[in-house]
Order: structure tokens, then C-alpha cells, then sequence
DNA sequence: AATAACTGTGCAATCGTTGCCGGCAACGAT
DNA sequence: ATCGTTGCCGGCAACGATTGCACAGTTATT
């Protein structure tokens, strides 16, 4: 049906070999500017477009990289993704991406997937079910460049980026303390996600700093990451069911806050303020309102990527990594 | 750095010849049982992965589709991507995904990239800028397929996949009208969509049947599909400016629906009622309140996959399209 | 017993592109 | 006049997997 015009025909058509032409093609210092001339007008004339799949077979480089987010539907890492393709296209990369849906077994077929689709490097941030890291370690293990960003496996040794959450935490847990609160809560995410740690502890330090007592009964951990609605609302309502009731709610991420306002709502405890993680654009419209701490999401995409391809193409093994955090931007929401 | 196990390396390891390995690994009848368990287990032992690149180059399929919307920051869109891949990874497919931000030349080099990528087939929702269809026509002229859902180029002879899009605005703006409004608006996207058309006539017609005028001064276009927050709230501000100001708006998206809630919230004006289409899972949390028209976006993503995969191996071109209208689903907000 | 049929395997070409080597002609230097 | 250099180009092989055809060896058929 569709037969794509190769160098062949050009060369059969000038009556040169395929050398000449590949040669011509990319600019090659030892070919006569006349038949230079002579096959980039020809090629131009009947649409030549060099097939990236030859190409990937002889160079074993597929200029495509994967990503594997929890998923697109989050306005934090669907803007880190226009972050990575800002980088990406730029240097000639394609981006393939794919969604955990904060499930491990959909994590490790996506990366498998990816590694089998030859994909020349990784940008990922772990799914909230993963506690085995192996099929991450393995792949590194083989050579397979490896950059994570916001939920990073600190063990590796690979360049990472996350956002400052003890910061961001810090500064939520500070402002419901400043607005008059006295007993708050903190729905977290997974246990063992590196940003879960991070966030409760900017939240202790914050509680410390104004003497209020860390209560281990007012932590909530949601092991699937707030992509199972029951599993917030559980949580919440057992908040709610404390017989020292909680006045505020810091959340750890924007999938859980959305989440928490929906109970406090069907349970009507709109009175418990909320502050949390979230890049929601639309958070003023949100009744119970939400503060929020927002994460430079674009640039972090931005970053990872930058990284990833400093990986791919470094001419040796690199031995020095980097850890980048950047900063949250918090803002109130008054009503 | 990292090299891949080949059929040769199996071959040599073996002492059989590559076209016996392979054979063996894909179950050729022709291949003794010894050999084919000597190859497997072998296989398996040595963790070989066929290069699906090198298997591209040979059959000129790379097994890969291509997949182009707005942005994947949408709950539609995202919705109907998860659908779109249950189908495409169940058939061997893998995804890849491209946002046009509703601006034309992203949509063009967007094609024109995933296209030299030389994905087997294009599943596309126009952006909202697109008014020129040359860059589609001409990869459907050359024998790529295409399928198109959401928002449709009608002129263009393949399949579809649409919502009933009639009926859904048709719903939005007669549940409006049984709440006691009289003046409603129609707040619409770039006015050379399918969707916008059709959601027009269901507007109206519901005006119609309840003996309702229409006006032309109640509509309003948004040619950047609602990227762009300003011209959606240039577009409420002149509604809520009308001589008859509007009791009521009828919104026909997602993205638009988010931006018209900010501006009355913006300008005080919480005493419009609003309905409009939307797939949003928060959509009660939302102040002022939204009452929504759902598009069944996970079917609509399996139902253009399974078309576009068919006509990736249809054996002769097909010649006999289809148009697959899908219900909405109406949800009230009351409150 | 001779031929036919079948079984199991290898050879070589193919997909599109590029790297490497080698060849040929024209040129200048000795 | 001979040699070495340079410029320009063609041929071959390779990337990894598949496949039509050929061929050797075995079994079945007449």
C-alpha cells in the first residue's frame, strides 16, 4: 500500500551507488558539491525521508525514551511530561509514555515494555504499590540509562530530581498552624515512597517548631496512592472518628487531596481545613477550598530529561551522580 | 555498554544455524521437538529478547500507533487513552502519544514526527485551531491509516468514533431549562469543530422544543478551545454584560466548563447556573456548581483502536467505513 | 530395489542505512 | 618519468530477524 521511498531509488534514479547518496545525504566532506547538489535536490523533488528504523538497527539507538508516571490524568506529571518533550523533540528524542496507575505489576510490564521496545533510556517515578525494586535494578544493572524524578529509589545510584517536599510539607503544616489550628492530621501517601518520608518529615518539623505534639494516631498512610477512592475515604473518616477529632489535614499529594475534600465533603466536615501537594489549575473553584504547595513540575521534567540524554550519549561510563531539588511554591487559599 | 542477546549468539552457543533457532523460537512445525526444546530452554536460560526494530525493518510495521489530542491533562482525553491502550497492548501495539495543545502547528509537526516514526496507524482528535487538513489528508492519501474520534474531520472517508453529541448538549440545556432558566448561553469551542456543530444543534434544539428563542448573541466561540484563559473569560464577561444577561450557560467541554466556572467565581456571578460536557471525577467538589454531560471516553478509545487496528491488517484497503456514535450519560449537580 | 515423499536443517537474500576499504583518475613533486 | 597524494566514488559487509529454496538423510510407496 505504502512504500516509502528508500536511498535506492534516489541512487538507481541518479545512477550513483548508495554510499554516494547516504553519503551526500549527511553532508559528507568527500563528496563533489555537484552531486551533492545534485542528490539533496532529487531527494527534496520526490519527498526522501530517511527510515529511523534502519537507522536504529545499524546504530542499536532507537532516539526514543520511556516514562512511566503513576498516570497522565494529574496535572503535576502531565506538566512534567510537557517538560520532557520541551527537552526531548529538541534533541531529536521521542517520548513514549506510559501509566502504572500507581499499580506494581502495571509498572513492571511497562518497563519491560520499554526495554524491549529498545527505548534509549528511562525517566520514571515509582508507582505507589512498588516495595521490590528488582525489575528497576536489573535493567540498570544491563546498562539502561535511568533518571527518576519526584519518586525516587534513593538506593540507586543514578541522577534523580525531586521537589523540596520537606519545604513544601513544612510550609503547608506552618500556614494551618498559623491560620489556628492546633490538631493536625497528615494523610499521607504509600510508606515506602522516598516523598512520603520527606513530607512527614517536613510536617513533624513544622509541628515541633510550634510545639505542637507529633501524634503517630493522626498519620494516615494510603498504600494505593489515592487511586482507590474507599481507600482515601477509610482514611479520612477514621481521622474524622478520632476522639481528639483533627481541625486540619495535611495531604500529602493531589491525588489525595482531591480525594479528602470529597469525604470531608460527603461527610460534612468542611470545617476541617485542608492544605496539600497539588498542581491542580482549577483549585480556586474547589468547595472545600484547598492551600496548596506546588511543585516546578515543568522544570523537573526539564531537568530529568536534560539528564537522561546526558546519559545516553556520554561517551563513558558515568561514575558521578547528581541529585537535583527544587523548590515548592506554596499558596493559601482564603475564603 | 549493553548487548543485546541475538538469535546468532543462540545459533553459535548451539551449533545450529540462525534460520533453525529462529524457526524453533516462533514454533515452525518443520523444527524437531529436540531441537525446539534445546533452542527454548536455551533461550530462556540466556534471557533473549527478539529485536523488535530489526523485525520493523524486515516487515515494515513497527508495530506502533500513534496517538494525537489536546492535552492529556483532561480527564476525556486521559480516559479514552487508557482505553485506547487495553486494546493496542492486548494486540501487540504500543502507544505512543502526542498533545497539540489545540494549536495547528503542533498538531502538523506532531503528525508529520509520528509519522516518520513510521507508527502503523493515527488515532487523532483535531485540535481546536485546525482549520487546514492537508497534513492529515496527505498521510491518509499515502496509505497511512487514521482514525479519528471525538472531534472528526467528517470530509475525510475513514472510521470514526464520536458521542452523541447532539443528544448530550440537548440534555445539559433542557435540564437547565427544567431548573427554571429562560436565558441560557452557549459558551462553545473553535467553531469549525465537529463537536462544536453538533453540540449546537442539540442546544437549540432543546431552546426549540421548550418554545425558547434563540439567539445568536448567546453564543459565544472560544477558537483556542479554552487553552487560553483570557479568551474565556473575555467570552463570559461580554455574556454577563448582555443588556438580557444569561440566568444560565450551556458549556461544550471540559477544558472550556473549568474556565467559565473561574470567571463567574472571578465576577460574582455564582447565580448562573452551569452545565456543560465534562468527565470530571471531582466534579462535586466544584463551586460554583457543575452539572455534566459524560462522554464514555475508555469505550470510545477501545472502540478506535480496535477500528484502526483493523484497518492496520486489513489484507485489501477497505473501502467501507464506519461511524460509531456513542450515548452520553447526563449528571446533575444539585445543590 | 528403486523411486518418491517427507523431515530437519542450512544458505542466502531481504529490509534501509552506513562504515570501511579499495579503485581510479588527476595532480604535483622529485 | 615515476611515485605519492588527494578527491571522488563504488562495492561489500553489517545491524537482527525472517523466509523461500535447496539439500541431505530417512522413511514410505510401488
Amino acid at each position: 500500500m505504502f512504500k516509502p521511498v528508500t536511498i535506492k531509488d534516489i541512487a538507481q534514479a541518479l545512477n550513483l551507488s548508495t554510499s554516494t547518496v547516504s553519503r551526500a545525504l549527511r553532508g559528507g566532506y568527500e563528496i563533489s558539491e555537484d552531486t551533492k547538489k545534485l542528490v539533496l535536490d532529487y531527494a527534496e523533488k520526490i519527498n526522501f525521508k530517511r527510515n529511523p528504523i534502519a537507522l536504529s538497527l545499524k546504530e542499536r539507538k532507537s532516539y526514543s525514551i520511556g516514562i512511566i508516571v503513576c498516570e497522565v490524568a494529574n496535572v503535576f506529571f502531565s506538566q512534567a511530561i510537557d517538560g520532557i518533550e520541551s527537552i526531548a523533540y529538541n534533541k531529536g528524542y521521542h517520548v513514549i509514555i506510559s501509566q502504572s496507575h500507581d499499580q506494581y505489576e502495571r509498572e513492571v510490564t511497562n518497563i519491560e515494555h520499554l526495554a524491549n521496545r529498545s527505548v534509549d533510556g528511562i525517566i520514571i517515578s515509582l508507582a505507589a504499590e512498588t516495595k521490590n525494586y528488582e525489575h528497576i535494578e536489573k535493567l540498570h544493572a544491563q546498562g539502561l540509562p535511568i533518571v527518576f524524578f519526584d519518586r525516587i529509589l534513593e538506593s540507586m545510584k543514578t541522577h534523580k530530581v525531586t521537589s523540596n517536599n520537606v519545604q513544601g510539607a513544612f510550609d503547608a503544616t506552618e500556614y494551618l498552624i498559623k491560620k489556628g489550628c492546633k490538631k493536625i492530621a497528615h494523610l499521607a501517601n504509600a510508606e515506602q515512597l522516598s516523598i512520603t518520608a520527606q513530607r512527614k518529615i517536613g510536617y513533624e518539623d513544622a509541628l515541633t517548631k510550634y510545639n505542637l505534639p507529633l501524634k503517630e494516631e493522626y498519620i494516615r498512610y494510603c498504600q494505593h496512592g489515592g487511586s482507590r477512592q474507599d481507600e482515601v475515604e477509610q482514611a479520612v473518616i477514621s481521622l474524622l472518628s478520632l476522639p481528639d477529632k483533627p481541625d486540619a489535614i495535611f495531604v500529602a499529594s493531589d491525588r489525595l487531596s482531591m480525594g479528602c475534600l470529597s469525604a470531608l465533603k460527603k461527610h460534612a466536615a468542611e470545617n476541617v481545613l485542608v492544605a496539600g501537594f497539588s498542581n491542580s489549575d482549577v483549585v480556586e473553584l474547589f468547595s472545600p477550598s484547598l492551600s496548596c504547595v506546588r511543585q516546578p513540575a515543568f522544570e523537573m521534567g526539564r531537568i530529568a530529561t536534560e539528564m537522561l540524554i546526558s546519559l545516553i550519549e556520554a561517551k563513558y561510563p558515568v561514575e558521578e551522580f547528581e541529585t537535583r531539588i527544587l523548590d515548592t511554591v506554596f499558596s493559601p487559599t482564603e475564603n
